[in-house]
DNA sequence: TCAGGCTAAAGGTCAGACACTTGAGGGTCA
DNA sequence: TGACCCTCAAGTGTCTGACCTTTAGCCTGA
C-alpha cells in the first residue's frame, strides 16, 4: 500500500535526456521538471509499482519526496489526468488515484485524434472508409456467431420503432447500429479502434447533411444486416455489411470534396 | 492571426456539468477551472478556430483573459500538451503553439493504453490476437498491391543480413518487419491503429523469452510473406500471414498463462 | 436516534517573485 | 567590413506561502 518507491530523481543540468545519441541537436538537454516527475510516475503505473485504486501521497508530500514545490507536482499530475492514467478527488478522503483502465476514454482520445489527423489531411477520407470496411466487415462476420441474446435486442431497438416510444432516428440510429455490431463482434480492442473510427466520419461528414430519404436507404440496409446477423449466417452479414458500406461511400466522398472546394 | 475569440466564460458554482439529466448524481457540479479552460482551448483546436501551428496568447495574457491566475493557465495547458494538442517552447520567441497531429504519438498513446488495458485484464490476450490478424492480414494483402520499391527494400532489410553491416536480429527484426508491412500498405489510419497492437504483444510476451530457434522459424514464415508481397500476390500475402499468425499463436498464449500462473 | 455543526485533510486557486532560455539587436575589435 | 560577444526583453519554468473549497468523520445537543 505504501509508496516509498519513488525514484526521486530529477535529472541536473550536466545529464543528457538519452535521445542524444544520432547526432545530439534535435532536443533541449534536460526535460522540465514536471515532464520528469510525469514521465517517472507514469512509468511507475504503466510497470504496475502503483496499482489500479492505489492512492499517491498528497501533493504536498510527492513535492517533499520528488525535492520540487507543489505546483510543479500539480502540473505533472494534469498531465496525468488528462491522458486518464490518475484521477483526483477532493476532501478529506480525496487525493490523487491511480485510475481504471477503461475503454471509454481511448475512444474519446481516439475520436479527437483521428479528427484531426483528418482535418490536417494527414490522413484521407479515402483511408478512413477504407479502414472502416477493413473493421467492420470483420466484425459482422463475427457479430453473427458471437452475438448474445442482449446483443440482438439492442440492435432490434437501433431500427424500428418501439411501439410507444420514440425511436432513434436517423443519425443517432445509424450510429448506434453499428456500435451495437461492434459490441456484437465480441472483441473489445476492435470495438475501441473501430468506433472512433466511424465517429469521425459520421460527425465530420454526414450529421445534419443527410436528407430523409437517405436514411430511410440506410435503416434498409440495416434490416438486411440484422437479419443475418440474427440468423447466424456470417457470410451473409459480411456481404450486405459491404454492401452497405459501399452504397455509403460516394456520398461521404461527395461531402468531402463539398468541404475541400471552398479552400481551393 | 491574433486570438481574441475566447469565451473567457467559467462556470459559476450555480450552473450544471451539461451531464447531470440522467439522475443528477455522478459528478460534482462545476469543474475546475483549469479543465474548463482546457475545455474551452482544447474546443477551439478542435473545431479550427485555433490553427496549426497558431501561437496562443502568452500564459499572462490567458490568465487575464480568462479571469484566472497564470497557474490555472498552465495546468490546464498542461493537459492539453500531454495530450499532444499543443507544445510549448521557451525563450523570447517561445510560447505555446497548437501542435501538428502527428501518428506518431496516436501510436504511443495506444501502445500505453492497450498495454494497460491488457494488464488490467479488460481485454484479453486472445482478443488481442484476434485484432492482430484482423488488422494484418488486410495489411499484407493491401501491400501486394500497393508497395513502392522503398516498401519492399525496407522489407528486404528486415529480412537477411546486409553483407558487412550487422542485421536487425530477432525481436527487433520481427518488429520491423510487421511494422513495414502496416506502413506498405498504403493506409496510415491502419498503419497507426494497428502498430499498437502489435507492439503489446511483443513488447508484453515475447521480448526476451523466446529462443534463437523460434526466430528462425519467424524469419523463414517472414521470408515467404515478403515473396508473395514482391511478386504482388494479395491472395497469398494474406494467406501467409495467415499461417505466420497461426504459428505465433500458441507461443502468445504459453506466455500469458506463464504470466498468470503465479498470482493464481 | 438523528440533525446539525465542527474539524481536519487534501485538492483548487491565487499573487507575486525570481530563474532560465532564447532570439535579436547593437556594439566592439581585428 | 565582418565575426564575435554582450546585453536586453519576452516568455516559460519554478518556488513560496497563503487562503478557499470540498468532504468525511466526529461530536454535540435536542
Amino acid at each position: 500500500m505504501s509508496v516509498e518507491a519513488f525514484s526521486v530523481s530529477l535529472g541536473q543540468p550536466d545529464d543528457a535526456t538519452s535521445e542524444a545519441d544520432d547526432g545530439g541537436l534535435p532536443v533541449s538537454p534536460v526535460l522540465p521538471a514536471y515532464e520528469q516527475v510525469s514521465n517517472q510516475l507514469q512509468e511507475l503505473i504503466v510497470k504496475g509499482t502503483l496499482t489500479v485504486g492505489e492512492r499517491l501521497p498528497a501533493e504536498g508530500e510527492m513535492a517533499t519526496q520528488f525535492g520540487v514545490s507543489r505546483s510543479t507536482i500539480r502540473e505533472a499530475l494534469r498531465g496525468l489526468s488528462s491522458q486518464r492514467l490518475v484521477h483526483t478527488k477532493r476532501g478529506v478522503s480525496g487525493g490523487t488515484f491511480v485510475a481504471e483502465p477503461s475503454s471509454e476514454h481511448v475512444h474519446t482520445y481516439l475520436e479527437t485524434t483521428i479528427g484531426l489527423l483528418s482535418g490536417a489531411d494527414v490522413v484521407s477520407v479515402d483511408e478512413i472508409l477504407e479502414a472502416r470496411e477493413l473493421f467492420e466487415e470483420p466484425a459482422a462476420r463475427l457479430a453473427a456467431v458471437r452475438r448474445s441474446e442482449d446483443d440482438l435486442s439492442r440492435l432490434r431497438e437501433t431500427l424500428a420503432p418501439d411501439d410507444g416510444t420514440d425511436p432513434i432516428h436517423g443519425f443517432e440510429g445509424h450510429k448506434e447500429f453499428h456500435f451495437a455490431i461492434l459490441k456484437a463482434s465480441g472483441n473489445q480492442l476492435l470495438d475501441v479502434l473501430a468506433r472512433p473510427v466511424f465517429s469521425v466520419l459520421e460527425t465530420r461528414f454526414v450529421r445534419d447533411r443527410a436528407s430523409g430519404g437517405f436514411w430511410a436507404d440506410v435503416e434498409a440496409d440495416h434490416q438486411d444486416i440484422f437479419d443475418a446477423i440474427a440468423a447466424g449466417d456470417s457470410e451473409a452479414s459480411a456481404r450486405f455489411m459491404h454492401s452497405h458500406l459501399e452504397r455509403l461511400r460516394p456520398m461521404y466522398e461527395r461531402f468531402d470534396r463539398a468541404a475541400q472546394t471552398p479552400s481551393a
